[in-house]
DNA sequence: CCTCGCTAGTTCAATTTTTCACAAATAGCC
DNA sequence: GGCTATTTGTGAAAAATTGAACTAGCGAGG
C-alpha cells in the first residue's frame, strides 16, 4: 500500500470490481482469486491486485480475497457507506429519465430534487421527486444536503448552470450536456457524452480494417 | 500522416474537436489555429495538432485550419458522412430516454426501430419508432438495415441480447447495461455504465484531500 | 523579392498506465 | 512440523499516452 494520489482509471475499475464482487456474492462465492475475477469478468489479474493493493492488503495469498470482505472494503473506499443526495438539473427527457433510473438503481444515491427553468414543469413530481425552479437552487440544495449534481440540460444553458451549482458549493457534478466544460480547481467534474460513445462506433465501422460484410 | 492505428482516446478527441469547430462556424469564425481551440475549450494545443495529424495535413502554417474545411475532414474521417441506423434494445425508461435523445440531436444517425420482451411494449410506437419482439431481432435488424446496436436492458439481460445482436452481424454496439461484456472479436462494444460514473463522483467526496467545507 | 511573425507538423522526452514475473506468505496435507 | 499448492503484493519492464521543443512552411508587409 501506497500513498501515490490514484488515477481515475483505478477508481473506475474499483466500481467494476464492486460490481463482480457483488455478483459472486449473489452467488454464494465466499472466495475468489485476482485470476478467478479477472477470468469470469474479462479482466485482468495483475490489474486487479495492483488496484487494490493501492489501498491495503485484502487478500491472503494462497486463498484469494474474501468476497464479503472486500466488497465492504471497496464500498468503504469508494464512498458508498454513507448515503449521497443528488440533483438533476434539467427535467427533460434525459432529466427525467436519469432520475428514473438512478431511483430504480437501489444505490447509495437519492435522488432529492430536480430542477429546470420551464415554468410549466417546476412544481411538478418525477418520479416522487419535485422539480424546482433553478433560480433557487442553492437554497433548496442547502435544505436538501445535496452533495452531488448531474447537468442534464442543452448544451447552451450548462456553463451557466454548472456557475450556479459550484457557487452553491457543490464539489461534484456529473455532466451530460454535450459541450467541454471548466470546474473550478476543488470541484470535480466528470462529463458523460452521449453522443461521442456513439461517434466512436461511426469511426469503427467507417475503418476498412474489418472487412467483413457488416451492414451499412 | 502515419498509417499507425489510431487509439480510442485519440478518436473520442477528434469528436470532441469537431463540436468545437461546429460551434466556431456557428459563431461565424473562418479560420482557428491549434492554440485558440485549445485556449477556448480547455485542450492541449500539442494534442489538437498531434491528433489531426495522424489523418493528413489539415491545417496552413502561419495560419491555422479552415474551420468548414477541418469540420468536412473530421466528418469523414469520423464515418458521419453517411446516415446510420440505429436500434434500441429495450423499451424502459432508458431505453425510451435514449431514443428521444438520439432522435432529438439532429445527427446521421436515426432511430429506426426497438425492441422488448415484454408483450405489453410490444407493437407500441415510442417517437415515431416502433417497439417490436426482441424475438425477431435478426429479421428486423436486416429489414431496417440496422448497423448500430444500443443495449438498454436490465444487467441481468444483457449478455443474452448481446448475443443476439452480433449474431446478427451487428458490429457497433453501446452497452449501457451495468455489467462487463465480452464481446467478439470484429465487433465495437463500448460500455457506457451511469452508476460507475457516480461512483467516481463519491469516491473524490470521500477523499480528506479537497478539505473545504464540502458538504456531506 | 525578402523578411518577419505566426503556426502546423514532427521529433523527442516525460509521464502514465499496463503487464510481466517473482519473492513472500498462507493453508492444507502427509 | 515440514512440504507443496496457490496466490498475493510488488518491483521492474514494457507499452501507451501526453506534453514540450523544434523545424519548416506560409502569408503579409515593406
Amino acid at each position: 500500500m501506497k500513498s501515490e494520489k490514484i488515477s481515475e482509471l483505478t477508481t473506475s475499475r474499483l466500481s467494476v470490481y464492486l460490481r463482480c464482487l457483488n455478483q459472486l456474492a449473489a452467488d454464494g462465492e465466499r472466495t475468489v482469486s485476482s485470476e478467478g475475477l479477472a477470468k469470469k469478468f474479462h479482466l485482468n489479474s495483475a490489474q486487479i491486485r495492483k488496484d487494490l493493493a493501492y489501498f491495503g492488503e485484502f487478500g491472503v495469498r494462497g486463498v484469494g480475497y474474501y468476497v464479503d470482505e472486500l466488497r465492504d472494503h471497496l464500498t468503504k473506499i469508494l464512498g458508498l457507506d454513507r448515503p449521497h443526495n443528488l440533483t438533476i438539473v434539467g427535467a427533460g427527457r434525459l432529466g427525467t429519465a436519469l432520475a428514473d433510473y438512478y431511483r430504480a438503481a437501489q444505490s447509495n444515491f437519492a435522488v432529492a430534487a430536480m430542477f429546470d427553468a420551464d415554468p410549466a414543469k417546476i412544481g411538478t413530481l418525477v418520479g416522487k421527486v419535485e422539480v424546482f425552479d433553478i433560480k433557487n437552487f442553492p437554497e433548496i440544495a442547502e435544505r436538501y444536503n445535496i452533495d452531488v449534481a448531474v447537468i442534464a440540460v442543452p448544451a447552451e444553458f450548462a456553463p451557466a448552470v454548472l456557475q450556479q451549482i459550484t457557487v452553491s458549493g457543490i464539489k461534484a457534478i456529473m455532466n451530460f450536456a454535450p459541450v467541454p466544460l471548466k470546474a473550478p480547481e476543488n470541484v470535480k467534474l466528470k462529463t458523460v457524452d452521449l453522443t461521442i460513445s456513439l461517434e466512436g462506433l461511426a469511426y469503427f465501422l467507417a475503418q476498412p480494417s474489418p472487412q467483413n460484410g457488416q451492414r451499412r
